[in-house]
DNA sequence: GCCTGATAGTTCGCTGTCAAACTATCAGGC
DNA sequence: GCCTGATAGTTTGACAGCGAACTATCAGGC
């Protein structure tokens, strides 16, 4: 397995190693060092992704919906925010953050209000029950976050977050 | 800012470094650490998924169809699975991956054989056509990737990789 | 040899997202 | 002051994926 640089435990292979190996015995002309950390990643994605769903889960939200929440709530007060603001803070399209927005309101997390300067607009503003849903459910999923990041060590944390940083700032430069 | 830990550049501020300090100005009570790293795999994921999805669209292929594809081509001869595998191995619902087959087999890349051992079940191999998409495909996505993560150094990467497979045995203890 | 519970795959209904087409409004040139 | 192009948001149609209900088949106990 050239492509590894495994150090310490011996011979404990993870799925991600099982398909980067067959790959290399079928692929040998293939370079697959970057296809192992991608498999990783994705993998990763798959996994903390569900785990994030069942918190959120619990005060009726799901992963996009606090994210709309949590823009709102951190923005500060008066906890308002435009649309076109949140569609793109947020990476998504417009007719989904419409969709989004209308499932919030019906539940009463947000309200749209009429923007003065632009009548094409709206202001959308965190009601007290999206306010005092988001704080709870953000105190929950930091909990919940720690403790799946919980089995590295503060000096391997520290280490993944320098080596993210650097590749997101590589792939998106962005601010 | 107590919850980074940034070395290099000075006030380089990314979106997540902004989202992190909002939070940490509304809510002083949470300890942002993981939330942040978090944060970070996310984002990264938004942005390395439609890169990479990019590639497979130019050989007809969405990313899910490759990875059955590509779980069909890394097995060796005689390119065969069943249903229940993929799904397992692939980490999806066995109906999704009914239609996903339907499409593949309706693009002429897999076939359903009878499985003679069990009537329930099939075999589904992986035809001519099939292997020579996802031969192609395969080598542009491991350049693709190569290059998406080429703003880290060798050095980074292979930590990364080191921190990703500690994490993800830690989350998801399999083999 | 049946009967019972487990297993393989499909079908059905639902949902979240997207892209494209559409409506309403703004802003700038002349 | 209009007209033109850009912009904000919504509507529409399509689609991939999920969970639950369903059919067919297997396997083990007695």
């Amino acid at each position: 397995m050239p492509t590894s640089n495994r150090v310490s435990g011996v011979s404990d292979e993870d799925a991600v190693d099982a398909v980067v190996s067959a790959w290399h015995r079928e692929r040998p002309d293939l370079d697959l060092t970057a296809i192992g950390v991608a498999g990783r990643m994705g993998r990763l994605a798959l996994v903390l992704g569900p785990a994030q769903e069942r918190v959120f889960g619990k005060f009726g939200l799901q992963r996009g919906e606090f994210d709309v929440l949590a823009a709102l709530r951190r923005s500060g007060p008066p906890y308002t925010l435009i649309p076109s603001e949140l569609s793109a803070t947020l990476m998504m399209s417009r007719a989904g953050m419409t969709s989004r927005l209308d499932r919030l309101e019906k539940a009463g997390f947000v309200e749209r209000a009429l923007d003065p300067n632009d009548r094409r607009s709206f202001r959308i503003r965190l009601t007290d029950a999206g306010f005092d849903a988001v704080d709870a459910a953000m105190t929950e999923h930091t909990a919940n976050v720690s403790e799946l990041l919980s089995g590295l060590s503060e000096k391997d944390l520290a280490l993944l977050d320098d080596v993210l940083r650097k590749l997101l700032g590589h792939l998106d430069p962005q601010a």
